[in-house]
DNA sequence: CCAAAAGTGTTAGTGATACACCCATGT
DNA sequence: ACATGGGTGTATCACTAACACTTTTGG
């Protein structure tokens, strides 16, 4: 075939947001091998000639970070939803191997996950808040800066913040959370307005209590599928 | 190197846009040669080795549509812009030649430079009506299908309309393009203030006479870059 | 009764929507 | 004078934004 010299090495690699002790955190693995040899970096790597990409993505992340059945099961998730916003980094320069072309991905998944992970393998696989991220391997830095974006983006545009929390969670939880996404505070009184405008969210029964005050009342969403809120889009009458 | 077999064809695929006649078309190119010959296609292909993403979607929309330098020009300003939507498709079974992966890219130019151009190559690239495209080769359905949801929101959400006008025009030619690309009537009074609380264009103090009515203004854009009208985005208090 | 977070309502302002008439021109 | 498309204004409604007090609980 006339373009056979013409091959590339295809990547994914994944930026995996999470709430933890009230900082939005990211997965970043050390690197054991050269390339930028324990420099840190996305969890990731090559994708075989007969995978797909979601394949790779879940397969990369679990055997670079080492993470359970738990967590596999919400990546299986995440991959419905970023086939959506696949983000591709390809410059010519930009890994010293040869011809690298990557395609990122966006993972969100809730602390509580998390703290199951974090002590199982934290040698290799650490989680690093988004505003103290260590030296990065490769353009690293520039594809979680686009990730972060688009989170932000999407957080507002959509429900998928449906994976950043456990199934039922009050409304304060909710705000933090997207306090904590966007770096912003909130007023309550309207959070709560227009969240229940939207109508993404469904009041449970149910109330928590915790410490000395009035219990919350618990929430959770109507649907865990990626939803686009597209009423805020079609602007034009 | 360990993945050495892992090597992929990388391509670029070009859904160009533009209105004619009242109506959203796209350029198509019959194929030459096998997989799919005879069948019509999106200008692209093959990523040399050593060349930008951007650089071969230039080269190839230029060998495969024989556009003259006005359009490459046009196209310069594209390329810009759509960095930063670029999509991929890399489903296993794509293409029949082996596993090729393609970044899609979306441009658009203006009906004027267009009919330049359908005079100089028409055996080969031809422009199809949204509506009413022949069969295609590959999944390229799906990419122009991908681009034209793009399109939609791009041109609510960003200044990208520039692109399919002249230098100056008037509101109801604009109007005319945003009900073309929306296939949506919109009620002329309410998009005319619409436009001018955007803030993105200027008036000019020429007028355009055409026909037994009152002249109309010309307008053109204030900004020929690519901006992101944010403050529909950021919707949280 | 005190501390702490939960929960809730009003007002003013801004943009969205729906809708109808006059203006400038060529014939 | 009339046909044609250009150009504009107003009233209603919905959402945004700013802001403070009462409720429920544990200690």
């Amino acid at each position: 075939m006339q373009f056979e010299q013409n091959k590339f090495y295809l990547t994914v690699d994944i930026v995996v947001f999470t709430i933890i002790q009230g900082e939005l955190k990211i997965v970043l693995i050390k690197r054991k091998k050269e390339p930028h040899r324990g420099m840190f970096a996305l969890p990731g790597g090559f994708v075989n000639l007969h995978e797909s990409l979601d394949d790779a993505a879940k397969r990369e992340l679990h055997e670079e970070t080492g993470l359970k059945e738990v967590f596999l099961k919400r990546l299986h998730v995440f991959a419905d939803i970023n086939l959506k916003r696949l983000r591709v980094f390809a410059d010519v320069n930009r890994d010293p191997r040869g011809r690298v072309v990557t395609v990122s991905y966006l993972a969100l998944i809730d602390g509580e996950t998390v703290k199951l992970h974090a002590t199982s393998d934290a040698e290799l696989a650490k989680w690093f808040s988004i505003g103290n991220l260590p030296e990065l391997a490769f353009d690293h830095r520039e594809i979680i800066e686009d990730a972060l974006k688009e989170l932000r983006f999407e957080i507002q545009m959509t429900n998928i913040a449906y994976q950043l929390l456990g199934p039922k969670f009050t409304m304060s939880e909710l705000k933090n959370a997207y306090e904590i996404v966007l770096d912003k505070e909130l007023d309550k009184r309207n959070f709560s307005k227009r969240i229940k405008l939207l109508g993404i969210l469904r009041p449970t029964t149910e109330t928590k209590m915790e410490g000395a005050h009035r219990p919350a009342q618990l929430f959770e969403f109507k649907d865990k599928e990626y939803t686009f809120l597209k009423d805020k889009i079609n602007v034009f009458v």
